[in-house]
DNA sequence: GATCTTATTGCGATCCGGTCGCAACTGCGC
DNA sequence: GCGCAGTTGCGACCGGATCGCAATAAGATC
């Protein structure tokens, strides 16, 4: 579904703009999906876009509404299995870019460690500490001042939810 | 050299200082080599610390005080093996990062992509495109306010060579 | 310069996060 | 309920990075 590359599409339903959408690189802006509010909500956009509703589709999107905070593909492959035992890391791994590609997901580069994937409603910047591993989340204010002069001095537009700001905690830098 | 695992470590040259330095995490801002400013410099303060001036320490110094960017571990050992057909990669890793525990290196995760190293006199933040991976230097200025902020009010100190911001060059932002 | 201690190296195995090829399966449109 | 094509489980695989180990060689000491 949604596959990017490949030779000629498909058109199962006609809908030019599910090509516009598939050729779109993975990108929190891009999408129809970011508003989506419900599992049933995102799933029933999955269908219009010649997608499946798949019992792991809908776990995994379960597991994801019911998240308090960003997890990576191995947390999420486990909370999936706690429900569907066969569900594939892989699958999730497939889904997870599905979902981002339609918008309803974003995922963010976690310096050193795994990616972590969340609910594109919920997603926010991160700061991790270097030396003892906490996460901290960042308001989006924060970004906003160092994105627009980025923007104006060097025509670069920051993604903030889309990498890690690794540095130290208070408490690893007045202790360390 | 300079594990900062291991059990009681041996007093070769009898300084405290040393031990001090073992035992910290890698950071841009500690080490005594961070003003270094060449190769032998490097290597002097190598063997002060009970380290050794090998053929292949010696040629990675070379190629990092050659090189005018950061350089991947895959690229350093490419550089490397120029003149030194031996060296294995490994080698280069674990070189690197007892450089980096000196002060005299940092490396900088890269979104997706691995590591990049470069002196830690040359240090800068870095801006990769998503789409089309192009990479930017980061004036240190662009972070001042930001990094002031993120201290003042989440106490958190911001290591901004240590990871890069994504986000869009203004060519695929317009065109895509 | 011979000796000895131990830091360092090369090598291959291994780890880890992530991707891919493929045959089997199954939503769901007809 | 048929059949097409989207999806899945599985295992192989990939790239980046780390590790264990035996062999090597800096360099301090004599």
């Amino acid at each position: 579904m949604f596959g990017a590359d490949g030779p000629v599409p498909t058109w199962a339903d006609g809908l030019v703009l599910t090509w516009v959408e598939m050729s779109k690189p993975l990108s929190p802006a891009a999408g129809a999906g970011r508003g989506a509010s419900s599992v049933d909500e995102v799933l029933r956009l999955v269908r219009a876009r010649g997608g499946r509703a798949t019992p792991s589709r809908r776990v995994l999107l379960e597991v994801l509404f019911e998240a308090d905070g960003h997890m990576t593909a191995e947390e999420l492959a486990e909370a999936v299995q706690a429900r569907a035992p066969d569900v594939h890391i892989s699958t999730i791994y497939r889904n997870v870019e599905d979902l981002e590609r339609l918008g309803v997901v974003v995922h963010a580069h976690m310096g050193h460690g795994p990616a972590a994937y969340q609910l594109a409603t919920l997603a926010h910047g991160h700061f991790i500490c270097e030396v003892c591993g906490a996460t901290l989340e960042a308001p989006d204010e924060l970004f906003a001042d160092l994105a627009g002069t980025v923007k104006a001095e060097m025509g670069f537009t920051i993604d903030p939810h889309h990498f890690a700001m690794l540095g130290r905690c208070q408490a690893c830098e007045e202790g360390g």
